[in-house]
DNA sequence: CGGCTGATTGATCCCGGTCAAATGAGGTGG
DNA sequence: CCACCTCATTTGACCGGGATCAATCAGCCG
Protein backbone atom coordinates (compact mmCIF):
# COMPACT_ATOMS: atom_id res chain seq x y z
CA UNK A 1 0.00 0.00 0.00
CA UNK A 2 2.50 2.85 0.84
CA UNK A 3 5.64 1.11 -0.24
CA UNK A 4 8.72 3.13 1.59
CA UNK A 5 10.67 4.89 -1.09
CA UNK A 6 14.38 5.42 -1.15
CA UNK A 7 15.31 8.64 0.79
CA UNK A 8 15.98 10.73 -1.98
CA UNK A 9 13.12 10.47 -4.03
CA UNK A 10 10.58 11.65 -1.14
CA UNK A 11 10.42 15.40 -2.07
CA UNK A 12 9.59 14.61 -5.91
CA UNK A 13 5.71 15.18 -4.96
CA UNK A 14 6.42 18.81 -3.52
CA UNK A 15 8.83 19.27 -6.34
CA UNK A 16 6.30 18.54 -8.99
CA UNK A 17 3.55 19.67 -7.19
CA UNK A 18 5.31 23.68 -7.25
CA UNK A 19 6.87 22.92 -10.87
CA UNK A 20 3.12 22.55 -11.66
CA UNK A 21 2.45 26.02 -10.48
CA UNK A 22 5.62 27.65 -11.28
CA UNK A 23 8.46 26.86 -12.90
CA UNK A 24 11.49 26.11 -9.79
CA UNK A 25 14.96 26.75 -10.64
CA UNK A 26 17.28 24.44 -10.36
CA UNK A 27 18.77 26.29 -6.87
CA UNK A 28 15.75 26.31 -5.72
CA UNK A 29 14.83 23.05 -6.63
CA UNK A 30 18.00 21.87 -4.54
CA UNK A 31 17.58 24.21 -1.22
CA UNK A 32 14.04 23.13 -1.21
CA UNK A 33 15.27 19.18 -1.12
CA UNK A 34 17.51 20.33 1.21
CA UNK A 35 15.51 21.81 3.71
CA UNK A 36 12.82 18.89 2.77
CA UNK A 37 15.36 16.10 3.96
CA UNK A 38 16.02 18.14 7.14
CA UNK A 39 12.57 18.45 7.93
CA UNK A 40 10.82 15.05 7.99
CA UNK A 41 8.44 14.49 10.24
CA UNK A 42 5.84 11.45 10.88
CA UNK A 43 2.45 11.53 12.45
CA UNK A 44 -0.23 8.39 12.24
CA UNK A 45 -4.24 8.19 11.06
CA UNK A 46 -6.55 10.33 12.77
CA UNK A 47 -4.66 12.78 14.63
CA UNK A 48 -4.55 16.59 14.18
CA UNK A 49 -1.37 18.05 12.61
CA UNK A 50 -2.39 21.25 13.98
CA UNK A 51 -5.79 22.34 15.74
CA UNK A 52 -7.90 25.28 15.59
CA UNK A 53 -6.46 28.17 17.03
CA UNK A 54 -2.91 26.60 17.73
CA UNK A 55 -0.13 29.10 16.65
CA UNK A 56 1.45 28.42 13.45
CA UNK A 57 5.53 28.74 13.72
CA UNK A 58 6.50 26.48 10.69
CA UNK A 59 5.88 25.50 7.29
CA UNK A 60 4.76 21.75 6.58
CA UNK A 61 4.66 20.21 3.44
CA UNK A 62 2.98 16.78 2.85
CA UNK A 63 5.26 14.18 0.71
CA UNK A 64 3.02 10.62 1.42
CA UNK A 65 -0.66 10.24 2.81
CA UNK A 66 -3.87 12.42 3.12
CA UNK A 67 -4.99 14.63 5.13
CA UNK A 68 -8.21 17.27 5.88
CA UNK A 69 -8.92 20.31 6.72
CA UNK A 70 -11.80 20.71 9.02
CA UNK A 71 -14.07 23.15 11.25
CA UNK A 72 -16.78 21.63 13.63
CA UNK A 73 -19.73 23.40 14.87
CA UNK A 74 -20.56 24.02 18.57
CA UNK A 75 -22.93 20.86 18.43
CA UNK A 76 -20.83 18.62 17.21
CA UNK A 77 -21.29 19.05 13.32
CA UNK A 78 -18.53 18.96 10.94
CA UNK A 79 -17.29 20.17 7.70
CA UNK A 80 -14.14 19.26 6.04
CA UNK A 81 -13.45 22.48 4.07
CA UNK A 82 -10.48 20.90 1.66
CA UNK A 83 -8.89 17.76 1.34
CA UNK A 84 -4.39 17.87 1.83
CA UNK A 85 -2.52 15.52 -0.81
CA UNK A 86 0.83 14.59 -1.28
CA UNK A 87 2.69 17.09 -2.84
CA UNK A 88 0.44 20.07 -1.28
CA UNK A 89 1.72 22.48 1.65
CA UNK A 90 -0.26 22.68 4.36
CA UNK A 91 0.42 26.23 5.67
CA UNK A 92 2.53 28.05 3.37
CA UNK A 93 3.06 31.62 4.89
CA UNK A 94 -0.15 31.04 7.47
CA UNK A 95 2.48 31.97 10.15
CA UNK A 96 1.74 35.71 8.78
CA UNK A 97 -1.62 35.44 10.90
CA UNK A 98 -0.36 33.58 13.65
CA UNK A 99 -2.90 31.08 14.69
CA UNK A 100 -4.81 29.09 12.29
CA UNK A 101 -8.37 29.31 12.18
CA UNK A 102 -9.17 25.61 11.08
CA UNK A 103 -8.02 21.92 11.99
CA UNK A 104 -6.09 19.58 10.13
CA UNK A 105 -6.53 16.33 11.07
CA UNK A 106 -4.65 13.26 8.96
CA UNK A 107 -6.77 10.20 6.98
CA UNK A 108 -3.68 7.91 6.46
CA UNK A 109 -0.29 8.09 8.33
CA UNK A 110 1.59 11.02 6.58
CA UNK A 111 5.21 11.79 6.29
CA UNK A 112 5.55 15.22 6.29
CA UNK A 113 8.86 18.17 6.33
CA UNK A 114 8.42 20.58 9.13
CA UNK A 115 10.50 23.79 7.94
CA UNK A 116 10.75 26.56 10.78
CA UNK A 117 9.48 29.80 9.98
CA UNK A 118 13.16 30.66 9.81
CA UNK A 119 14.41 28.52 7.98
CA UNK A 120 10.92 28.71 5.30
CA UNK A 121 11.56 32.43 5.14
CA UNK A 122 15.43 31.97 4.18
CA UNK A 123 14.37 29.84 1.24
CA UNK A 124 12.30 32.08 -0.20
CA UNK A 125 14.14 35.05 0.69
CA UNK A 126 16.93 33.30 -1.47
CA UNK A 127 14.82 32.35 -4.43
CA UNK A 128 11.96 34.27 -6.00
CA UNK A 129 11.02 31.41 -7.83
CA UNK A 130 10.27 29.11 -4.87
CA UNK A 131 8.71 32.07 -3.24
CA UNK A 132 6.13 32.48 -5.84
CA UNK A 133 5.48 29.02 -6.01
CA UNK A 134 4.36 28.92 -2.42
CA UNK A 135 2.57 31.84 -3.25
CA UNK A 136 0.54 30.21 -5.97
CA UNK A 137 -0.07 27.16 -4.00
CA UNK A 138 -1.49 29.34 -1.48
CA UNK A 139 -3.91 30.77 -4.22
CA UNK A 140 -5.02 28.08 -5.74
CA UNK A 141 -6.10 26.66 -2.14
CA UNK A 142 -8.38 29.75 -2.53
CA UNK A 143 -9.63 29.00 -5.28
CA UNK A 144 -10.63 25.83 -4.61
CA UNK A 145 -12.20 26.76 -1.64
CA UNK A 146 -14.13 29.07 -3.60
CA UNK A 147 -15.13 26.14 -6.63
CA UNK A 148 -16.40 24.00 -3.16
CA UNK A 149 -18.07 26.74 -2.33
CA UNK A 150 -20.62 26.32 -5.34
CA UNK A 151 -20.17 22.71 -4.98
CA UNK A 152 -22.04 22.91 -1.14
CA UNK A 153 -24.36 25.55 -2.38
CA UNK A 154 -25.82 25.03 -5.57
CA UNK A 155 -25.02 21.41 -6.53
CA UNK A 156 -27.34 18.60 -6.49
CA UNK A 157 -25.88 15.51 -4.55
CA UNK A 158 -25.00 13.23 -7.49
CA UNK A 159 -23.32 16.37 -9.15
CA UNK A 160 -21.72 17.26 -5.88
CA UNK A 161 -19.89 13.74 -4.80
CA UNK A 162 -18.94 13.83 -8.75
CA UNK A 163 -17.65 16.86 -8.79
CA UNK A 164 -15.27 16.06 -5.44
CA UNK A 165 -14.48 12.79 -7.44
CA UNK A 166 -12.94 14.44 -10.20
CA UNK A 167 -11.35 17.24 -8.27
CA UNK A 168 -9.35 14.85 -6.51
CA UNK A 169 -8.54 12.73 -9.19
CA UNK A 170 -7.10 16.16 -11.50
CA UNK A 171 -4.97 17.07 -8.04
CA UNK A 172 -3.62 13.49 -7.40
CA UNK A 173 -2.74 12.96 -11.39
CA UNK A 174 0.05 15.75 -11.49
CA UNK A 175 2.17 14.00 -8.63
CA UNK A 176 1.71 10.60 -10.15
CA UNK A 177 -0.82 9.03 -7.98
CA UNK A 178 -3.07 7.98 -10.47
CA UNK A 179 -2.44 4.32 -12.33
CA UNK A 180 -4.63 3.57 -14.68
CA UNK A 181 -7.80 5.59 -14.13
CA UNK A 182 -7.35 4.02 -10.58
CA UNK A 183 -6.15 5.94 -7.49
CA UNK A 184 -5.53 4.96 -3.66
CA UNK A 185 -8.62 6.44 -1.74
CA UNK A 186 -8.17 6.75 1.97
CA UNK A 187 -11.47 8.31 2.60
CA UNK A 188 -14.06 6.97 4.76
CA UNK A 189 -18.30 7.91 3.51
CA UNK A 190 -18.16 9.49 6.76
CA UNK A 191 -15.29 11.89 5.46
CA UNK A 192 -16.72 11.77 2.06
CA UNK A 193 -20.00 12.86 3.68
CA UNK A 194 -18.35 15.93 6.35
CA UNK A 195 -16.95 17.21 2.85
CA UNK A 196 -20.00 17.15 0.37
CA UNK A 197 -22.12 18.47 3.21
CA UNK A 198 -24.53 15.50 3.16
CA UNK A 199 -25.89 12.59 5.06
CA UNK A 200 -23.94 9.76 5.86
CA UNK A 201 -26.87 7.92 4.54
CA UNK A 202 -27.38 9.92 1.62
CA UNK A 203 -23.57 9.85 0.73
CA UNK A 204 -23.77 6.25 0.53
CA UNK A 205 -26.92 5.95 -1.49
CA UNK A 206 -25.43 8.84 -3.88
CA UNK A 207 -22.30 6.79 -4.36
CA UNK A 208 -24.37 3.86 -4.98
CA UNK A 209 -26.03 6.02 -7.86
CA UNK A 210 -22.20 6.86 -9.66
CA UNK A 211 -21.66 2.88 -9.22
CA UNK A 212 -24.80 1.61 -11.03
CA UNK A 213 -24.49 4.21 -13.75
CA UNK A 214 -21.28 2.93 -14.16
CA UNK A 215 -19.09 6.01 -13.98
CA UNK A 216 -16.93 4.72 -10.98
CA UNK A 217 -16.38 1.90 -8.82
CA UNK A 218 -15.11 2.50 -5.27
CA UNK A 219 -14.09 -1.03 -2.97
CA UNK A 220 -11.31 -1.26 -0.39
CA UNK A 221 -9.71 1.89 -0.02
CA UNK A 222 -9.23 2.35 -4.24
CA UNK A 223 -11.59 4.81 -6.62
CA UNK A 224 -11.39 3.57 -10.33
CA UNK A 225 -13.02 6.07 -12.59
CA UNK A 226 -14.57 3.74 -15.54
CA UNK A 227 -16.36 6.76 -17.40
CA UNK A 228 -14.49 9.98 -16.64
CA UNK A 229 -15.68 12.33 -19.62
CA UNK A 230 -19.11 10.93 -17.77
CA UNK A 231 -18.50 11.72 -14.41
CA UNK A 232 -17.47 15.00 -15.62
CA UNK A 233 -20.33 15.85 -16.99
CA UNK A 234 -22.54 14.68 -14.77
CA UNK A 235 -20.52 17.06 -11.92
CA UNK A 236 -20.48 19.98 -14.30
CA UNK A 237 -16.73 19.75 -13.76
CA UNK A 238 -14.49 22.42 -15.11
CA UNK A 239 -10.46 22.30 -14.03
CA UNK A 240 -9.57 25.65 -14.96
CA UNK A 241 -9.63 26.53 -11.11
CA UNK A 242 -6.90 24.23 -10.35
CA UNK A 243 -4.40 26.21 -12.32
CA UNK A 244 -3.04 22.42 -13.30
CA UNK A 245 -2.29 23.67 -17.08
CA UNK A 246 0.00 26.77 -17.29
CA UNK A 247 2.51 27.64 -20.33
CA UNK B 1 -26.42 58.07 0.43
CA UNK B 2 -22.69 58.39 -1.03
CA UNK B 3 -21.69 61.86 -0.33
CA UNK B 4 -18.61 62.54 -1.95
CA UNK B 5 -15.60 62.47 0.75
CA UNK B 6 -12.66 64.68 0.46
CA UNK B 7 -9.96 63.69 -1.72
CA UNK B 8 -7.32 63.28 1.20
CA UNK B 9 -10.06 60.68 3.05
CA UNK B 10 -10.56 58.45 0.25
CA UNK B 11 -7.42 55.94 0.97
CA UNK B 12 -8.98 55.40 4.42
CA UNK B 13 -10.92 52.50 4.49
CA UNK B 14 -7.70 51.07 2.48
CA UNK B 15 -5.62 52.04 4.90
CA UNK B 16 -7.66 51.03 7.96
CA UNK B 17 -8.27 47.69 6.61
CA UNK B 18 -4.68 46.70 6.25
CA UNK B 19 -3.67 48.54 9.27
CA UNK B 20 -5.98 46.15 11.25
CA UNK B 21 -4.22 43.07 9.43
CA UNK B 22 -1.00 44.14 9.70
CA UNK B 23 0.56 47.23 11.28
CA UNK B 24 1.89 49.46 8.63
CA UNK B 25 5.37 51.75 8.48
CA UNK B 26 4.71 55.40 8.46
CA UNK B 27 6.30 55.45 5.31
CA UNK B 28 4.20 52.20 3.68
CA UNK B 29 0.97 54.42 4.39
CA UNK B 30 2.82 57.50 2.16
CA UNK B 31 3.35 55.56 -1.00
CA UNK B 32 0.25 53.27 -0.67
CA UNK B 33 -2.09 56.46 -0.73
CA UNK B 34 0.09 58.17 -3.44
CA UNK B 35 -0.69 55.00 -5.32
CA UNK B 36 -4.07 55.14 -4.75
CA UNK B 37 -4.56 58.55 -5.57
CA UNK B 38 -2.84 57.94 -8.95
CA UNK B 39 -4.96 55.12 -9.91
CA UNK B 40 -8.52 56.27 -8.68
CA UNK B 41 -11.49 54.97 -10.99
CA UNK B 42 -15.00 54.48 -11.04
CA UNK B 43 -17.26 51.83 -12.27
CA UNK B 44 -21.23 51.61 -12.09
CA UNK B 45 -23.81 49.27 -10.85
CA UNK B 46 -24.44 45.42 -11.70
CA UNK B 47 -21.10 45.73 -14.10
CA UNK B 48 -18.45 43.25 -14.23
CA UNK B 49 -15.32 44.33 -12.37
CA UNK B 50 -13.00 40.88 -14.21
CA UNK B 51 -14.77 38.45 -15.39
CA UNK B 52 -13.72 34.42 -15.25
CA UNK B 53 -10.95 34.04 -17.88
CA UNK B 54 -9.60 37.21 -18.04
CA UNK B 55 -5.74 38.34 -17.35
CA UNK B 56 -4.90 39.82 -14.36
CA UNK B 57 -2.63 42.32 -14.69
CA UNK B 58 -3.30 45.17 -11.89
CA UNK B 59 -4.50 44.76 -8.39
CA UNK B 60 -7.82 46.76 -7.41
CA UNK B 61 -8.28 48.24 -3.78
CA UNK B 62 -11.92 49.16 -3.27
CA UNK B 63 -12.56 53.09 -1.75
CA UNK B 64 -16.18 52.62 -1.94
CA UNK B 65 -18.99 50.48 -2.52
CA UNK B 66 -19.88 46.87 -2.74
CA UNK B 67 -19.28 44.08 -4.96
CA UNK B 68 -19.39 40.33 -5.10
CA UNK B 69 -17.18 37.49 -6.44
CA UNK B 70 -19.10 34.63 -8.07
CA UNK B 71 -19.26 31.34 -10.31
CA UNK B 72 -22.17 30.45 -12.31
CA UNK B 73 -22.83 26.72 -13.52
CA UNK B 74 -23.56 26.52 -16.91
CA UNK B 75 -27.29 26.16 -16.74
CA UNK B 76 -27.09 29.33 -15.11
CA UNK B 77 -26.89 28.41 -10.98
CA UNK B 78 -24.85 31.25 -9.45
CA UNK B 79 -23.03 31.05 -6.39
CA UNK B 80 -21.85 33.98 -4.67
CA UNK B 81 -18.84 32.84 -3.26
CA UNK B 82 -17.67 36.19 -1.39
CA UNK B 83 -18.96 39.39 -0.77
CA UNK B 84 -15.80 42.42 -1.40
CA UNK B 85 -16.22 45.77 0.74
CA UNK B 86 -14.86 49.32 1.40
CA UNK B 87 -11.16 48.89 2.03
CA UNK B 88 -10.72 45.26 0.54
CA UNK B 89 -8.36 44.21 -2.03
CA UNK B 90 -10.14 42.32 -4.61
CA UNK B 91 -6.81 40.67 -6.00
CA UNK B 92 -4.00 41.25 -4.57
CA UNK B 93 -0.64 39.06 -6.09
CA UNK B 94 -3.63 37.23 -8.63
CA UNK B 95 -1.56 38.32 -11.15
CA UNK B 96 0.99 35.22 -10.18
CA UNK B 97 -2.00 32.82 -11.79
CA UNK B 98 -2.21 35.16 -15.22
CA UNK B 99 -6.27 34.55 -14.85
CA UNK B 100 -9.23 34.33 -12.83
CA UNK B 101 -11.17 31.69 -12.26
CA UNK B 102 -13.98 33.85 -10.90
CA UNK B 103 -15.72 37.18 -12.10
CA UNK B 104 -16.34 40.07 -9.80
CA UNK B 105 -19.50 42.49 -10.17
CA UNK B 106 -20.40 45.29 -8.70
CA UNK B 107 -23.50 45.18 -6.61
CA UNK B 108 -23.24 49.57 -6.72
CA UNK B 109 -21.33 52.18 -7.84
CA UNK B 110 -17.77 51.62 -7.01
CA UNK B 111 -14.84 53.90 -6.56
CA UNK B 112 -11.54 52.02 -6.22
CA UNK B 113 -7.63 52.41 -7.29
CA UNK B 114 -6.15 50.17 -10.02
CA UNK B 115 -2.27 49.56 -9.11
CA UNK B 116 -0.57 48.09 -12.18
CA UNK B 117 1.07 44.98 -11.68
CA UNK B 118 4.83 46.71 -11.88
CA UNK B 119 4.12 49.63 -9.69
CA UNK B 120 2.72 47.22 -7.01
CA UNK B 121 5.53 44.95 -6.91
CA UNK B 122 7.44 47.95 -6.61
CA UNK B 123 5.33 49.18 -3.79
CA UNK B 124 5.36 45.58 -1.71
CA UNK B 125 9.06 45.44 -2.70
CA UNK B 126 9.85 48.91 -1.11
CA UNK B 127 7.98 48.24 2.24
CA UNK B 128 7.57 44.84 4.11
CA UNK B 129 4.66 45.79 6.12
CA UNK B 130 3.06 46.50 3.00
CA UNK B 131 3.68 43.52 1.30
CA UNK B 132 2.67 41.42 4.49
CA UNK B 133 -0.73 43.53 4.97
CA UNK B 134 -1.81 42.50 1.37
CA UNK B 135 -0.94 39.37 1.96
CA UNK B 136 -2.82 38.90 5.42
CA UNK B 137 -5.70 40.34 3.33
CA UNK B 138 -4.97 36.96 0.74
CA UNK B 139 -4.80 34.88 3.88
CA UNK B 140 -8.05 36.10 5.70
CA UNK B 141 -10.01 35.50 2.27
CA UNK B 142 -9.20 32.11 2.12
CA UNK B 143 -10.28 31.75 5.88
CA UNK B 144 -13.73 33.69 4.89
CA UNK B 145 -13.77 31.02 1.96
CA UNK B 146 -13.20 28.29 4.22
CA UNK B 147 -16.05 29.60 6.71
CA UNK B 148 -18.38 30.44 3.56
CA UNK B 149 -18.08 25.84 2.92
CA UNK B 150 -19.31 25.64 6.85
CA UNK B 151 -21.93 27.37 6.59
CA UNK B 152 -23.31 26.32 2.88
CA UNK B 153 -22.51 22.61 4.22
CA UNK B 154 -23.43 22.22 7.98
CA UNK B 155 -25.89 24.96 8.85
CA UNK B 156 -29.68 25.26 8.46
CA UNK B 157 -31.29 28.31 6.33
CA UNK B 158 -32.00 30.46 9.33
CA UNK B 159 -28.40 29.93 11.03
CA UNK B 160 -26.71 30.91 7.21
CA UNK B 161 -28.21 33.83 6.68
CA UNK B 162 -28.09 34.91 10.20
CA UNK B 163 -24.40 34.09 10.19
CA UNK B 164 -23.70 36.09 6.83
CA UNK B 165 -24.94 39.28 8.33
CA UNK B 166 -22.89 38.40 11.22
CA UNK B 167 -19.88 38.50 9.56
CA UNK B 168 -20.19 41.03 7.13
CA UNK B 169 -21.46 43.37 10.58
CA UNK B 170 -18.11 42.47 11.45
CA UNK B 171 -16.13 42.66 8.63
CA UNK B 172 -17.90 46.62 8.23
CA UNK B 173 -16.99 47.97 11.30
CA UNK B 174 -13.19 48.62 10.57
CA UNK B 175 -13.91 50.51 8.40
CA UNK B 176 -16.67 52.62 10.06
CA UNK B 177 -19.40 51.65 7.80
CA UNK B 178 -21.30 50.50 11.00
CA UNK B 179 -23.72 53.29 12.95
CA UNK B 180 -25.07 52.72 16.11
CA UNK B 181 -26.29 49.10 14.53
CA UNK B 182 -26.70 49.98 11.69
CA UNK B 183 -25.15 49.75 8.22
CA UNK B 184 -25.99 50.17 4.34
CA UNK B 185 -26.70 47.58 2.79
CA UNK B 186 -27.37 47.52 -0.79
CA UNK B 187 -27.83 43.42 -1.36
CA UNK B 188 -31.08 42.48 -3.51
CA UNK B 189 -32.58 39.02 -1.66
CA UNK B 190 -31.41 36.98 -4.72
CA UNK B 191 -27.76 38.05 -3.95
CA UNK B 192 -28.47 36.68 -0.39
CA UNK B 193 -30.19 33.73 -1.63
CA UNK B 194 -26.96 33.27 -4.07
CA UNK B 195 -24.46 34.01 -1.72
CA UNK B 196 -26.19 31.58 0.88
CA UNK B 197 -27.05 28.66 -1.29
CA UNK B 198 -30.78 28.96 -0.72
CA UNK B 199 -33.85 30.08 -3.00
CA UNK B 200 -35.04 33.72 -3.19
CA UNK B 201 -38.27 32.81 -1.83
CA UNK B 202 -36.63 30.68 1.64
CA UNK B 203 -34.60 33.35 2.06
CA UNK B 204 -37.30 36.05 1.96
CA UNK B 205 -39.00 33.61 4.82
CA UNK B 206 -35.69 33.64 6.87
CA UNK B 207 -35.37 36.59 7.15
CA UNK B 208 -39.14 37.55 7.88
CA UNK B 209 -38.25 34.73 10.60
CA UNK B 210 -35.43 36.63 11.63
CA UNK B 211 -37.52 40.09 11.63
CA UNK B 212 -39.89 38.64 13.51
CA UNK B 213 -37.39 37.07 16.01
CA UNK B 214 -36.57 40.99 16.56
CA UNK B 215 -33.10 40.30 15.38
CA UNK B 216 -32.78 42.06 13.10
CA UNK B 217 -34.43 44.93 10.74
CA UNK B 218 -33.86 45.56 6.71
CA UNK B 219 -35.70 47.89 4.50
CA UNK B 220 -34.78 50.33 2.38
CA UNK B 221 -31.25 49.25 2.10
CA UNK B 222 -30.49 49.22 5.36
CA UNK B 223 -29.56 46.88 7.86
CA UNK B 224 -30.27 47.53 11.44
CA UNK B 225 -29.21 44.71 13.85
CA UNK B 226 -31.42 45.07 16.76
CA UNK B 227 -30.19 42.29 18.80
CA UNK B 228 -26.71 41.34 17.90
CA UNK B 229 -26.10 38.62 20.50
CA UNK B 230 -28.61 36.87 19.82
CA UNK B 231 -28.25 37.00 16.04
CA UNK B 232 -24.65 36.04 17.46
CA UNK B 233 -25.72 33.12 18.89
CA UNK B 234 -28.36 31.50 16.53
CA UNK B 235 -25.74 32.09 13.61
CA UNK B 236 -23.03 29.69 15.95
CA UNK B 237 -21.09 33.05 14.97
CA UNK B 238 -17.61 33.11 16.07
CA UNK B 239 -15.41 35.86 14.66
CA UNK B 240 -11.88 34.56 15.27
CA UNK B 241 -11.48 33.48 11.53
CA UNK B 242 -12.00 37.00 10.49
CA UNK B 243 -8.61 37.70 12.09
CA UNK B 244 -9.77 41.66 13.36
CA UNK B 245 -8.23 41.56 16.50
CA UNK B 246 -4.45 41.20 16.56
CA UNK B 247 -1.99 42.67 18.76
C1' DC C 1 -16.13 -14.82 20.55
C1' DG C 2 -17.47 -10.02 21.71
C1' DG C 3 -16.76 -5.27 20.55
C1' DC C 4 -15.84 -1.67 17.32
C1' DT C 5 -15.89 0.86 13.16
C1' DG C 6 -17.66 1.45 8.56
C1' DA C 7 -21.05 0.25 4.84
C1' DT C 8 -25.70 -0.63 3.67
C1' DT C 9 -30.79 -0.74 3.72
C1' DG C 10 -35.61 0.54 4.91
C1' DA C 11 -39.15 3.67 6.56
C1' DT C 12 -40.59 8.10 7.58
C1' DC C 13 -40.31 13.04 7.97
C1' DC C 14 -39.32 17.85 7.03
C1' DC C 15 -36.56 21.67 5.31
C1' DG C 16 -36.29 24.10 1.67
C1' DG C 17 -37.23 24.03 -3.55
C1' DT C 18 -40.45 24.99 -7.30
C1' DC C 19 -44.35 27.06 -9.47
C1' DA C 20 -47.45 30.70 -9.83
C1' DA C 21 -49.34 34.90 -8.82
C1' DA C 22 -49.93 39.24 -6.38
C1' DT C 23 -48.11 43.43 -4.56
C1' DG C 24 -45.09 47.34 -4.40
C1' DA C 25 -41.58 50.65 -5.83
C1' DG C 26 -39.16 53.24 -9.04
C1' DG C 27 -38.39 54.96 -13.63
C1' DT C 28 -39.80 56.58 -18.18
C1' DG C 29 -42.18 58.49 -21.82
C1' DG C 30 -46.34 60.46 -23.67
C1' DC D 1 -49.76 63.48 -14.04
C1' DC D 2 -50.69 59.05 -15.39
C1' DA D 3 -50.09 54.58 -18.04
C1' DC D 4 -46.88 51.28 -18.37
C1' DC D 5 -42.83 48.57 -17.70
C1' DT D 6 -39.40 46.47 -14.98
C1' DC D 7 -37.42 44.71 -11.06
C1' DA D 8 -37.64 43.35 -6.08
C1' DT D 9 -40.37 41.59 -2.43
C1' DT D 10 -43.95 38.82 -0.69
C1' DT D 11 -47.42 35.10 -0.27
C1' DG D 12 -49.71 30.56 -1.05
C1' DA D 13 -49.85 25.74 -2.45
C1' DC D 14 -47.49 21.77 -3.40
C1' DC D 15 -43.58 18.77 -4.03
C1' DG D 16 -39.21 16.38 -3.48
C1' DG D 17 -34.29 15.87 -2.21
C1' DG D 18 -32.03 14.67 1.39
C1' DA D 19 -32.16 14.20 6.67
C1' DT D 20 -33.20 11.33 10.49
C1' DC D 21 -33.98 7.14 12.96
C1' DA D 22 -33.17 2.44 13.39
C1' DA D 23 -31.53 -1.94 12.07
C1' DT D 24 -28.57 -5.11 9.81
C1' DC D 25 -24.34 -6.62 7.92
C1' DA D 26 -19.29 -7.02 7.08
C1' DG D 27 -14.47 -6.65 8.47
C1' DC D 28 -11.06 -6.35 11.81
C1' DC D 29 -8.80 -6.68 16.09
C1' DG D 30 -7.81 -8.16 20.71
Amino acid sequence: MHPAPVEGSLAQPVIRRLNTLRRLSDEGVVSLERAIREGMQHIGTGEDLISEGDTVSSVRVILSGWLCRYKTLEDGRRQIVNFILPGETCDAYAYLLSTLDHSIATLTPVVYAEVKRAQFEALVARDRSVAEAFWCETLVNSAIQREWAINLGRRLALERVAHLLCELHERLRPVGLIEGNSCAFPVTQMDLADATGLSVVHLNRTLQELRSAGLILLRERTLTITDLDALKSTALFSPNYLYLYRA
